[in-house]
DNA sequence: ACCCAGGTGGCCC
DNA sequence: GGGCCACATGGG
């Protein structure tokens, strides 16, 4: 897997961005959960609904009613659910660790990744993200994106693989630790996000000449 | 009136 | 392991 490579295009065409769009740790964890089967700027709505109900905190989380947690993510979709597994997130932060995220997160990594994930709504994507952004942990949530850069440049057989599998032979061939792993993340977002069909930006896609495979145009990532 | 978006869980074979 | 479905809103 030419990961490194894909990497260092991605990173001379966009410039670092290991980002998460959050301000705190548990703000991370809310946008993870948000961001499930949604685009972001509906997020960002919903992210907004609850500062502006003063819930960005967990304690007036673990302190609100239900309605009122649904109402501030309507915009996010699927708010029903969503609302009920912040909930139950963080009513489950107090029980256990007192409502203190340092503490939740000061276990070694695959304990936590484990112990996250018997959580309801907490796969294996929303688990890695908050490991990588929040949590500061070397492990790459294999998202859509990332598949699709994968299956353009290594073919399907590759980007198709079951979750475990894909992202350990992700972590086997990019050894660069959170920095890297934030920025890949990162960069295929942005990468699928400005090479789409509809976007106007007409500039070389960074990684064009190393792609085996074009299967549509969806992910974006044939140059204009 | 479609189709899609930074998933997850349940059920079936 | 894989295929199908519900979950729900907002934007193109």
């Amino acid at each position: 897997m030419r990961l490194r490579e894909i990497l260092r295009r991605l990173r001379e065409h966009f410039g670092r961005h290991g980002w998460w769009p959050a301000e705190t740790d548990y703000e991370v964890i809310l946008g993870a959960i948000l961001v499930q089967r949604t685009a972001w700027r509906n997020v960002e709505k919903a992210i907004e609904g609850m500062r502006g109900r003063g819930l960005l905190d967990p304690k007036a989380v673990v302190e609100s009613e239900l309605y009122r947690l649904e109402e501030a993510v309507r915009s996010s979709g699927f708010y029903r659910q969503k609302a009920w597994r912040i909930l139950a997130f963080t009513r489950y932060l107090f029980d256990e660790y007192s409502g203190c995220l340092k503490r939740l997160f000061s276990k070694p990594t695959e304990e936590l990744r484990r112990e996250l994930l018997e959580l309801e709504g907490f796969g294996p994507e929303t688990v890695d993200s908050i490991l990588l952004y929040a949590v500061g942990r070397p492990v790459l949530p294999v998202d859509a994106y990332v598949r699709r850069t994968l299956e353009r440049v290594e073919g399907t057989a590759t980007g198709r693989m079951p979750y475990e599998e894909l992202q350990s032979l992700i972590h086997k061939n990019l050894k660069g630790g959170v920095e890297a792993y934030r920025d890949l993340r990162a960069l295929t977002v942005m990468l699928g996000k400005a090479y789409c069909r509809k976007d106007p930006i007409c500039l070389p896609c960074p990684l064009k000449d190393i792609c085996r495979y074009s299967l549509s145009m969806k992910a974006g990532l044939e140059a204009p």
